[in-house]
DNA sequence: CTGTCAAATAATATCGAAAATATTTGGTGA
DNA sequence: TCACCAAATATTTTCGATATTATTTGACAG
């Protein structure tokens, strides 16, 4: 029995994969670590020569992460990569507490044992990754931020599986998206890890006692302190760029 | 003072728009409006004719669509107007009452005086057409159906305007749309008319009144209730094309 | 008849150049 | 020196043709 191309392609998972699909990813994965930094100018036929990819795929691409909020346009102007500000991260932790307890309240109450058993999972591969971060401040081995961000977005996500609606899981994965690019850049400015395993530990326990008031308010917790930790990384970023120009400007006189 | 080609566009509201912008308008009324029926095939070259403009600007506007949720892809194989479902309608009615309660709340604790003139406007000029609108079974005037839209609309963006948070009136926003989507759904098909104003009013007292947890109780009730007048609305008429697909094996055999 | 395959057809996705628009540069007059 | 303007340049947007992929058709074997 010959298989078609389209079922070849089903079975190695790349179906229907374009060049606009393509650069889509790779766009928006050098958006959210930082590669391409906030509000820089995204020219057209440098990042055609850089994708290498004509106009029509990476237009395509970008007028996409426009709707991901992760680059901003405007007509005849072109595209840049969405700026960051302490409102909107306000903004976004807000909304995603919001969107992330409800989403969490209704996993509690229709989870069955096969999404318990998807969340001990992730939990448990979160926690061999966690166990295995420098306590001291060592510069943070790149690869190991990866599998950490992996795994972190695996257990929140397995922790919501169970809503029920696809409309929340939606909402919640793009806001996800939006605090993890915040997430990386205090990542990338202070060069500390700060300890959330006990966080996740706490979310872990309510959810796992079908507690859904308490896994609440454990993961409000959770992400108002990880925003006043990107907050003060931001500020310090912010403190330190105006005092270079400072220095700067001082030099120029 | 001559003004730049840019000031007049700004000041004359046209600023950057693109062929791509205008499709992407086009087009969106056409599926929300129901002229371009769910579930239905986009063909591009046929759309490209229809409005007039190439593959780049209209595959543009297809792609925000698809962020939209009102047009679903698949690589290769091209774009669809994104189907109907029962199950849908409930999602999105749960999923939007959580978030314009949220918003309300917010805007109730936040608006100042002139949020509140803004609202108290925006609802007397639904209450007035929401006057005029006919009590018995006749046929809709399809303007009068615009005008109400526009109105309903307003008064509902007015409300929460005052939230003070952006992500939360953009997530409004798509979800309001998916709603009016769904809405007319039931409008074309059943010809008849739900008096709303009485909920608009109920709404419309709590806000001015500043009971936050009355307006939430209010815009819940109103939109299950708008929920449940399109679900019958869209059982209706599957029971219709089920009874039509009938007759027509019946003539067949 | 039924399933399979390849050729023919139809549709989507992509490229690269042309057209439209925005921005910068450099010159002129007040 | 400054504001203004037009030419030169840079950039975005759009078009239409080509390449790629999917779907249909029809012939053939089992």
């Amino acid at each position: 029995m010959k298989q078609s191309n389209r079922e070849v392609a089903e079975a190695t998972g790349d179906v229907g994969r374009t060049m606009a699909d393509t650069t889509y990813r790779r766009l928006r994965n050098d958006i959210v670590t930082g590669r391409l930094g906030a509000g820089s100018k995204l020219k057209l036929e440098g990042l055609a020569g850089i994708y290498e990819v004509g106009m029509s795929p990476l237009r395509e691409a970008l007028t996409r992460l426009v709707g991901d909020l992760l680059v901003v346009s405007e007509g005849q102007r072109g595209f840049w990569v969405a700026p960051l500000s302490l409102d909107e991260l306000d903004d976004i932790s807000r909304v995603r507490a919001l969107i992330e307890t409800e989403a969490l309240n209704l996993a509690i109450r229709n989870g069955n044992s096969s999404w318990e058993a998807a969340v001990r999972q992730a939990f448990e591969a979160l926690t061999e990754i966690e166990s295995r971060l420098p306590q001291t401040t060592e510069p943070l081995d790149p690869e190991m931020v990866e599998d950490w961000e992996r795994a972190n977005r695996a257990f929140h996500a397995a922790l919501v599986s169970a809503s029920g609606s696809p409309m929340l899981t939606r909402l919640r994965e793009q806001l996800y998206q939006q605090s993890e690019r915040y997430r990386r850049v205090s990542l990338n400015a202070s060069r500390r890890w700060r300890n959330v395993h006990d966080e996740h530990a706490a979310i872990f326990d309510a959810t796992m006692q079908r507690n859904a008031l308490k896994a609440a308010r454990m993961t409000e917790l959770h992400m108002s302190r990880t925003a006043e930790e990107v907050r003060r990384a931001m500020q310090q970023l912010a403190a330190d760029v105006a005092s270079l120009t400072e220095r700067e400007n001082a030099g120029d006189a």
